[in-house]
DNA sequence: ATGCCGGAGTTAACGGTGTTTGCTAACATT
DNA sequence: AATGTTAGCAAACACCGTTAACTCCGGCAT
């Protein structure tokens, strides 16, 4: 590498006139540019299909110039990853507007629906983010901002499930028939997922298992492996959710649409 | 390709003298060769170390012969995924030797665990089986031994629950509340698993909850996604393990090591 | 206005990959 | 012995990630 000048785009550009932010402007472009066309790539050929030459010749540059902006392709994937953890985050929590702030039930059932609904929306991505890794890749400065956006989708959908615990309408299981490992794996999942020391563990227990037949059920609609043809699985999918939800006392509405 | 002489291995080696097995007997050890090497470049980089050229580099031929063996990679890898299967579905019904046969519940549980632990020592493996798939790669001629031994695998493991439905322990929904349109995906779920046409619409339904959410549960030990460190969560799996346990009317029992 | 510096882009190259084509040489069969 | 089959080879094509050295031009300070 030339030098080590691969910098984040800074997201928040600030409105100044034209004089530092025109060369500012066009990489913030560029990011912009090569970003969509990796995306289109995954898409259309799967996470293989996103190769720096091919992004770079799709562009009208050569592959090295890619550099300037991301130290190497395992690096441009994890920029990626950042930005379909946040879109999945805002889609979420856009899923909430229009249901009112007291139907906790609502927003509940909204947003899990709408997890599955992105997932299913685009698949290619859901993988990136929620499929295998591969051991250790050298990786690069967007590290860190996939796992931040990371941990902020995680927080925000945990915190779905505030309103509901404070109405203590989940029935908790018994906590102290909880082995000390499984208290020490529980306080682990809330430190990595950036809500640490505010819930119980019978809570954390609960906010567990419910990610986990989420994160199943969806994994295996996605990845569409053994089971189930082509055409979606909605009707297994709405049974689970209405399983899922009794057992922290949500009571299940049928899917308007 | 110069001609279509890519054949399968017998399998079932006929203990003939040696006029004909002895070209076969060759064919038959580089065949195994070479998926040991690809299984352990497999384990040791990830699916993306398993290359033509560096398996034959390792058994001192050049990557074109291969292809006398395997139609392309992708082909390669269906194959394996074919042996996985069939190692998987070994090592769960090894599991139940040592577990008298009247000890349902018993059987059960050590079949999930056998899942589980199978999964956790062979994550790449599993990946492989698991994980989600590039989309319509070159296929193969061992794409259908790929599928036909994931369907042996389905079958063997929804086969664990017939005792226990046998025994009308499991408490089955309401399938007069179902829709027509999840019946239709149980009675699909049930013909790709190969066991149509022998469960009811309950007993279906109450299989795939099983099954999703033990998939669910292994996914996220193995793919270690957003949750928990290096560690494994042996705890919160036996906690899950005994709750989906519950729902089946069978009581849990702790883990005898 | 001049000079300079740094960033964006280039070409060339190294080593790696899957795959195809045509060939040779050993084997099995007749 | 002559035949045909088959495993393996070398060469080639078209890709890939990555590095190094180089050019070029815009923006900045003098």
């Amino acid at each position: 590498m030339h030098k080590d000048t691969t910098d984040l785009p800074t997201g928040n550009a600030p409105p100044a006139a034209s004089p530092q932010p025109r060369r500012a402007r066009l990489r913030e472009a560029a990011f912009t540019e090569i970003k969509a066309i990796a995306r289109r790539r995954l898409v259309e050929q799967g996470a293989e299909g996103v190769s720096l030459r091919a992004i770079a010749r799709e562009m009208g540059m050569t592959a090295p110039a890619l550099y300037r902006y991301f130290a190497s392709l395992n690096d441009l994937l994890l920029s990626l990853q950042a930005d379909f953890f946040a879109e999945l985050s805002a889609w979420i929590t856009d899923a909430n507007t229009g249901v009112p702030e007291e139907d906790v039930d609502g927003r509940l059932l909204a947003s899990l629906r709408a997890f599955r609904s992105w997932a299913l929306a685009n698949r290619a991505e859901f993988a990136l983010l929620f499929g295998p890794r591969p051991p250790h890749q050298p990786s690069g400065p967007h590290e860190e901002a996939a796992l931040r956006e990371g941990q902020r989708f995680a927080s925000t959908f945990l915190t779905l499930f505030n309103r509901l615990l404070e109405e203590d309408r989940i029935p908790l299981p018994d906590s102290g028939s909880f082995t000390p490992e499984l208290c020490r794996q529980l306080e682990q999942f809330a430190r990595s997922a950036g809500i640490a020391g505010r819930h119980s563990e019978g809570e954390l227990r609960v906010l567990t298992a419910c990610w986990v037949r989420l994160y199943g059920l969806v994994c295996m609609e996605v990845f569409h492996n053994m089971v189930f043809g082509p055409d979606d699985m909605e009707p297994l999918f709405e049974a689970e959710l209405a399983d899922l939800l009794a057992s922290v006392g949500v009571r299940y509405r049928p899917p308007e649409g």
